[in-house]
Order: structure tokens, then C-alpha cells, then sequence
DNA sequence: TATGAATGAGATTTCATTCAT
DNA sequence: CATGAATGAAATCTCATTCAT
């Protein structure tokens, strides 16, 4: 029984995929220079030398990883601009992503990837691009939302002071040990409102 | 001529602060687990074998450039609770914490031990240690400055809301490639009035 | 023409062995810390980093070393228990262990396994298993061979004994310049026997 | 105050022996390679420089070592030789050196001198040496104690076998875990009163 | 006499990567 | 596709020895 030629690149896919989940947890535990292709290679159930019939090298898997992390990102991100009231939907849903980057490892791959960013020049590259379109996004959510127009510098000062607080909400997991989430959204909600609104 | 018994820690102190200064520079350039002995030799002008005479290995480094540089948050966040009106004083000062946020030095290193703390259980037990010291500080600080009692909760909430959006500003200066720190300031005053006041 | 899985622990078996037959010559040439792995590497005919894959460290190589030697020692031991008359036995073969106590290259091993137990634990508990082992052999010998019943004391002691003899040969093997075997075996035969009978 | 010129070799005659005692409690401990010169200052109580005013380097130590141990030898065993019935001297001071053999900080540095020689031309030619001297020693001892005339190859090898005795009972030190010294006595006596009058 | 700063060589160990099978 | 043997470079760490003070 010999596999198709259309079973091929699906396969290609899975075991590159797997290789990325064990990456995922691996990376999150170690780090990325603490990670070793060999711990990575048990967690992922193959051989030392097969990783590398998926990927060219280390770098390209911690690539690879960043690449996916940014996507989810850009995706969870346009789907609130579908709303008719997008700030508040955005209040209505904010819970969700604070309980996100409450999560210590959720928060740890985060932080490995800016870590990283602000030493490998083409991850760099990668997180100022996904930046940018995210930028973008939500710039179009504050004109949609706001009841008077906003000069670009307000749009982006808005933006970076969003994205600072829930950055920083993931700094914070780890910064902390144990956080009041339902104290948090009772101050937290209306600082969001104030900016939204400003 | 002898050298007095007070002269020679003094000396050891200065290589050791010499180390520290290196190490300083090449972790903020390559990570801590990117920077070898070797580079942080060449960087501090002295042998390997010689950096071992005054730490025990290279966890060791890592550690006092952690616990110095919480240190020096820590100095800094208490002068502020000498101020007779806090709240304006944290306003009026206000700039000058957030420029800092924005150097890369500055915020690669800062991200760095937070990574570090994610993985490492001596690190994040100084990171905490440290995060209660601060937490206890800003307490004070808002007790003093606030019009009306505020519940634990309510304190260490507003208390991990101001943190996140300092940690995230610092996240923020990876993230963008350059912000306008004027525009910044015009809604992030309003924002931290707006959380202290509320 | 695929290997068959049996193949392939053997593979890895004969490399095991090919370092543990380089480590035991360059043990008796320069001892178990006077021989560096690089040296051992060289004599394998393998890189240093290679052995790593059979063995986690030197301390697994020289546990292994001390392992080996310790069961050849109880295989030649338990050959005697089959014979019908043991004494006569030990009396009839007893020049070929001695022999074997004076190659230098023998007595080295066995003396820097000795000086090794006598600093490391684990070595200390193998070579006391081995011992307690040996020990039993040869209660069962001085059982079956006696005339008259002995005590639990007295076959410890003549264990004791017999077993100094023929370690402290090994040591005079490295004291003596040379010895004379022929004389020697003059007075040992019956010294044994006279112990053996006592 | 100044030292008069016939205090100063004592003085130093005392920082050698100091150097010496504390030596041989770390060669105990750690061996001859397995003790650095850092540990062996500390333990002396002086620094790592002032050592090399006594001695010339590590290895000078280690043969200052064995050739203190060795004279210790020497000496113990002259004193035998002047008694009128040496065989029975012999006999009736037997349990002294015995239990000195069981002693586990004695056998391990002798046991690590052993090892030593096996390597080491300059020790091995000590130890020699010396076991020429109290081959001597032992042969004036026979010819004085024995009713029957021996020729040289009876004394050699009655004085081998003699000595093996003493030195295996040290590497039982090691090697077994606790031994009934008194059993081991009453089986040891009859045993030499037989090599001595064979 | 005495210190301990300083070094350079070398020890053990790790690891990304390649390659024969 | 898949393995894991094999390497070489580099990383961390140790240590005997020298030297300025």
C-alpha cells in the first residue's frame, strides 16, 4: 500500500505541527536557549536528526513558534471588530483575555518571545510586523467606536496604552504570585471605558 | 607602606561591581543564557578563572544583577512617599519613570529577568520578595493620597493596574519600533488620575 | 537489506564495551582522576562528546569499571564451591590467583578501586555487596570442606584471613620490586592449609 | 622584636608540619588528585601563596606525605627487634597494629599511597625504599627468632607473606564493612606462630 | 613572612548539526 | 521517512602556580 501523492504534504504537516506543540512546551518550561533539540526530540515523540527533515535549524523551529503565536494574536484580534458596538463588546468580553495572560505558561512563551525579539533582529522583524497590523485593527475598532473623530496620534497613544495594560496584566503573572482577578476587572473595566472614551 | 585591612574588601567590591557592570552590558545584549563566561570575561577585562574567585558560578551573576536591580526599583519607589501630596507628585514625576520604560537597555534587561523569573525558582523568589516590598510601598502611598478608605482589594488592585501598565509600557518599547511619548503622556496622565481618583 | 532491531543494541553494546575497555587500560595507567576524558576519548577511538551517548558522566564509566571487575571476581570465586574436595581445590589452584595478584597491571586496578571506595559511596556500596557475596561463597566452601562445625565467628574470621592474604599480595605485588614466586607458594600452601584446618 | 636567626627554621619547621597535618587530613578525605591546593590552605589555615614558601608544588607535598608515613613504618618496626624473644614480642603486640589496620582514615591514606606508587616513579621508588629497610628489618628478626637455620629465599618469602598479612587487613578495612577484631585475633595468632616457626 | 589577586591551561560536559544506514 | 551514531565547537568550571604588595 503505497501513499498517495495528496497524503504526503498532509502527513508533512501533522509531524511539523507535532514538532511545534512539543516545541510549545518545551520552550515554555526551558526557554528557548534552554531547550535543547534533543529534550525537544523526546517531547516530541521523533528522533534528533527527522526534526530537521521539517525544519532547517533551531532558529528556524523558534521562527516558527513566534510565527504562530502571532497569528492566533491577529486573529483573536479581528474578530471583535465584527460588532456593531465595538467598545462594547470589548468590555463585555475583556474578562477573557485577562484570564489569558493570567495563565503562567501562556504568559512565560510571551515573554520568551519579547525577550527574544529584543535580540534576534528577524524575530524583531516579526513581532514589529504582526505589531503593526494589530495597530491597524484596532485603530479601525477606535474610529468605529468613538463619538468624536481622533487625530492619528491618539489613535496610536490609545492603542499603545491598551496594549501596555494587558502586556503588562502578563508581566504581571509572573511578577506576582497570586492575583484578585475580580478585584482587578472591578478597577480594570472602568480604566478601559475611560480610555475608550476619552 | 601597608595597605590597610579596610582597603582590601574594598578592592574585591570594586571587581566584583567590575563584573557586575559587564555582566550588565552583555545580558542586556545577548541574554543570560546567550552571554558565555568567556564574553563576560573579555567584557570585564579580567581572566574566566578569575570572575570565579569572587562568584560562585554563573547562576550567581545572574542573581546580583537581579537583586541590584530590584534594589534600585525599591530606593526609587520610596522617595516618592515623602511627598506631602502624593498623587501630584506621581503625576508631576511621571514622565521620567515612563521615558525610562522606553530604553531598550533598559527594558531588554528588565525583560530578561522576568523570563528568567518564569523558569528559575530562586529568581522568582526574589522577584516576588521584591514585588511585596513595592506593593507595600504604593499601598502606603495610596492610603495617604486617597479621599476616601479604600478596601485591600480595591488597593492591591489599582496597585497591580498601575504596575501593568509601567511593565507593559517597558513590553510596549520591544514591541513598537518608536512611540510618541508626547501623545503618550497626554492620555496616560488623565488614565492614572483617573485610577488613582476612582 | 533493513538491520533488525537486534542488531542495534548490540551495536551500541560493542560500543559500550570498546569504552570501558579504553577506560580500564587508561585507569591503570594514570587512575580513575588522574586520566582525563579527552585521554579516554583518544583511546576509544571515539570523540570526547561520543561517549556521552553510552555513559551520563566519568563517574558511570568508572562505576561501570568497578562493576565489571567486581563480577569477573565472583564468577572465578563461586567456579571452586563445584568441586568434591574444596580444599584440595583451593590447595591444587591456588597459584594462578597469585600469579594474578602480581601483574602490576591487575594489582593497579584493584588498588585504585579500593582507594576509590574508600571516597565514594557508591563505589564503597558495590564493592561492600561484592563483598558480602564473596563472603558467602566462601562460608559455604569452609562449611562443605570442615571436619568439625564452626562457628559463624570463626568463618568470618578465616574469611577474613584468607581474603587479606591473598588482597595484601596485590599490594606487595606494588611495594616488592619483585617476588619469588616459587618460595613463596613454599610457605603459602601450608599457611593455608593450616588455616583451613585450624 | 625581631626573631633571633635560631628561631626562624623552627618557626618554619612548624608552618611545614602544619601544612603536613593538614594535608593528610585531606588526602584522607579526598585523595591525592581530589584535593585542590584551596582546600588543603583553608584547612591549613594559610593562603594558597604561602604554602609554596614550604614546599615546591603539590607533588612535593604528597612525596613529603608518603615519606613521613614511610619513617613512621620504619620506626614502629625497629622497636620490635630489641626484645630478648622477638617471635613472642611479636605475638604478644600483635593487636596493636592489627586494629590500627582497621582504623579507616589510617588505611585510606596508606591504601591512597599504594595507588600512588602504582603511578608515580619518585613514590613508587619511596616506597621501595623503605620496603627494603623493613625487609631487613624483619629478616634480622627471623634469623634471630627462628630455631632452624633459613635460607635467603625462606626469610624473603616468609616476610611477604608476613606482610601481606598486615597489608591485606588494611584493604579489608575498606572493603568489608565492620570486622569482629577479637574472632579475627584468635585465628590471626596461630596463623603467624606458624609462619614464624615453619 | 604572608596574602590573595590573577592567570592559563585543561577538565568535564553540552549541544546543534550532519550523515550513514 | 526515520533513526541515532558521530562529531567538533564551545560552554562552564577547576586548579596548580606565579606574583605584586
Amino acid at each position: 500500500m503505497v501513499t498517495t501523492p495528496s497524503q504526503e504534504p498532509q502527513r508533512a504537516q501533522m509531524r511539523r505541527s507535532q514538532v511545534l506543540q512539543a516545541a510549545t512546551r518545551c520552550f515554555r518550561l526551558y526557554g528557548f536557549h534552554g531547550c535543547s533539540m534533543a529534550q525537544l526530540a523526546k517531547e516530541a515523540g521523533m528522533s534528533v536528526g527527522h526534526i530537521y527533515h521539517y525544519f532547517e535549524n533551531k532558529e528556524a523551529i523558534i521562527e516558527a513558534i513566534v510565527q504562530q503565536d502571532l497569528e492566533e494574536w491577529l486573529i483573536s484580534m479581528s474578530r471583535l471588530l465584527d460588532s456593531p458596538d465595538v467598545f462594547q463588546e470589548i468590555l463585555d468580553t475583556l474578562e477573557e483575555p485577562v484570564r489569558e495572560t493570567q495563565q503562567p505558561d501562556y504568559a512565560a512563551l510571551q515573554i520568551e518571545i519579547i525577550a527574544e525579539a529584543a535580540r534576534n533582529p528577524k524575530v524583531a522583524h516579526m513581532v514589529h510586523t504582526v505589531h503593526r497590523q494589530v495597530r491597524d485593527t484596532v485603530a479601525a475598532m477606535l474610529i468605529k467606536g468613538s463619538r468624536r473623530p481622533l487625530s492619528e496620534t491618539e489613535i496610536d497613544s490609545k492603542f499603545e496604552l491598551l496594549s501596555a495594560l494587558f502586556d503588562g496584566l502578563m508581566v504581571r503573572a509572573i511578577r506576582a504570585e497570586k492575583m484578585d482577578l475580580d478585584g482587578l476587572m472591578a478597577i480594570m473595566r472602568p480604566t478601559i471605558r475611560f480610555i475608550l472614551d476619552h
